[in-house]
DNA sequence: TGTACATCAGTGAACGCGCGTTCACTGATGTAC
DNA sequence: TGTACATCAGTGAACGCGCGTTCACTGATGTAC
C-alpha cells in the first residue's frame, strides 16, 4: 500500500491539521495517538511513518495552530491602520470559543498549564507563540504614538490569554461571556490611559 | 490496623494537602494516586478508605487550595486600607510561583486547561474559585470611588491569572518575571485610569 | 469496668484497561539496469 | 521503455507499562452487653 510521495506529504499534513484541532479543543493528555489517525483516516500504526512520537507531533501541531492563527490575522488585518487591526485582533482572539467550529485556536489560551509541564520541543513552540504575538500587537501599539507601546502589548497578551481561558471555567455561557466583553474594555482602557500619559500625538494611518 | 478517628481525619487532611500541593505543582494528569499516597506516607491501597475517586480529591484539593489562598490573603490584609490591600494581594499573586516552597497557589492559573475539560465537581470547584477571586479584589476597588469598580475588578483577575500563566511559558525566567511585573503595572494603570475616569473621590481608610 | 465481637484504616498484591509504541505483513510506488 | 527488485505507507495485532481501582488480609479501635 505504498503512497506516492505527493500522497504522504499531503497525508502527514492532514494528520498534523487535525491534531491541532483535536488538541487544541481536548487537551494534550486526553487526545490519544489512535484519535487522532481516526480523525485523519487512519488506523493507528501507521503514525510513526510520520512523527518520531506523540511529543513530537504535539510540538508540530502547536507552531501549526500558531501559524494559522497568525495568518488570518495577517489577512484580516491588510491594510487597516494600526489602532483598527489591533481592535479586530483582540476581538477575533477573544471570541475563538464562540465560533461554532472553532477554527484557530491559541495554544496559550487553550493548553496554557498543560504546555507548562510538557517537555522542551513543545515548551520551545509555546514561547515561540508567545513572543511571536506580543510582538504582533506590539506592531500595532508602536505606531500609536502612546507611552510604552511594549509593556502594553505585553500586558494586552496577558489579559487577553486570562480572559480566554477563565471565560470556560465559569459556570456558565453568560459568566464566560462577560469576561470576554470586560476584556475588550479593558484593552480600550489601557489604550486610553496610555495615549493619555504620553503627550497627544496625531495617529497615522 | 484500624485507627482512632482523630488519627483518621487528620491522615485525610494530610492526603487533601499533599494532593493539594502535587497537583498544582505537577499537574492533574501526571499527577497519580500512588503518587499523592506516598508523598502523604501512605501506599495507594488505602486511598479508598477516605475518598470516593481521583476525581473527588482533586476537587476537594482545589478547594483546600483556594481556601488557604484567601485566608492568607485575609491574614496579610488585615488592617489595611482597600488600595494598599489590593497592590499586596495583586503583588502575592502574581509572585505564587517565584518562592521556593511555592505555599500558596491558585488552581486557576496553574491548571487552568486542565480544568476546563474536567468534570462537573471540579470544574464546579474552579468557578467557586473564580467567582471568589473577582468578589475578595472587587471589595477593595468598590471602595476606592472608581468607576465600573466591578468590571475593573474582573480585568484585573483576567490580567493576573494570564500573567502568571503565561510567565512559565517563556523561554527563559527573566521574560517570566518581566511578564509578571508588567502585570502589576497593568493593575496600577487600570486603577487610575478609572480614578481619573470618574470624578476625584477621597479615599477613605 | 471488663470482655467479646464487629468495624475499619492501612497494606500489598492483583486486576483490567487504555495508551504509546513496535512489528510482521501487504501491495503499490520508486529505482536501477 | 521495460522489467526486476527494493522501498515504504498503511494495516491490524500485539507488547509493555502505568494507572485507577479492587480485594483479601491484618490488627488496632470502637461498641454492645
Amino acid at each position: 500500500m505504498r503512497k506516492s510521495k505527493a500522497d504522504t506529504a499531503e497525508t502527514r499534513k492532514r494528520i498534523v491539521e487535525m491534531a491541532s484541532k483535536v488538541f487544541l479543543t481536548q487537551g494534550l493528555a486526553a487526545t490519544g495517538v489512535a484519535d487522532i489517525m481516526a480523525a485523519a483516516g487512519l488506523t493507528q500504526g501507521g503514525f510513526y511513518r510520520h512523527f518520531e512520537s506523540k511529543e513530537a507531533l504535539i510540538a508540530e501541531a502547536n507552531g501549526v495552530a500558531i501559524d494559522h492563527l497568525f495568518a488570518m490575522f495577517a489577512e484580516e488585518t491588510a491594510g487597516l491602520a494600526p489602532r483598527a487591526a489591533l481592535d479586530l485582533i483582540v476581538t477575533i482572539y477573544l471570541s475563538q470559543l464562540q465560533q461554532e467550529d472553532a477554527q484557530y485556536l491559541c495554544p496559550l489560551a487553550n493548553l496554557g498549564s498543560e504546555l507548562r509541564h510538557a517537555d522542551a520541543q513543545i515548551k520551545a513552540s509555546a514561547a515561540d507563540g508567545y513572543q511571536r504575538l506580543v510582538q504582533l500587537i506590539a506592531s500595532k501599539t508602536e505606531p500609536l504614538g502612546i507611552a510604552r507601546p511594549l509593556q502594553i502589548a505585553d500586558a494586552i497578551v496577558s489579559t487577553i490569554v486570562g480572559a480566554v481561558t477563565l471565560s470556560k471555567l465559569t459556570l456558565n455561557d453568560a459568566a464566560g461571556d462577560a469576561v470576554l466583553a470586560n476584556a475588550k474594555n479593558t484593552v480600550d482602557m489601557l489604550l486610553a490611559a496610555s495615549a493619555s500619559a504620553s503627550a497627544p500625538v496625531a495617529v497615522a494611518a
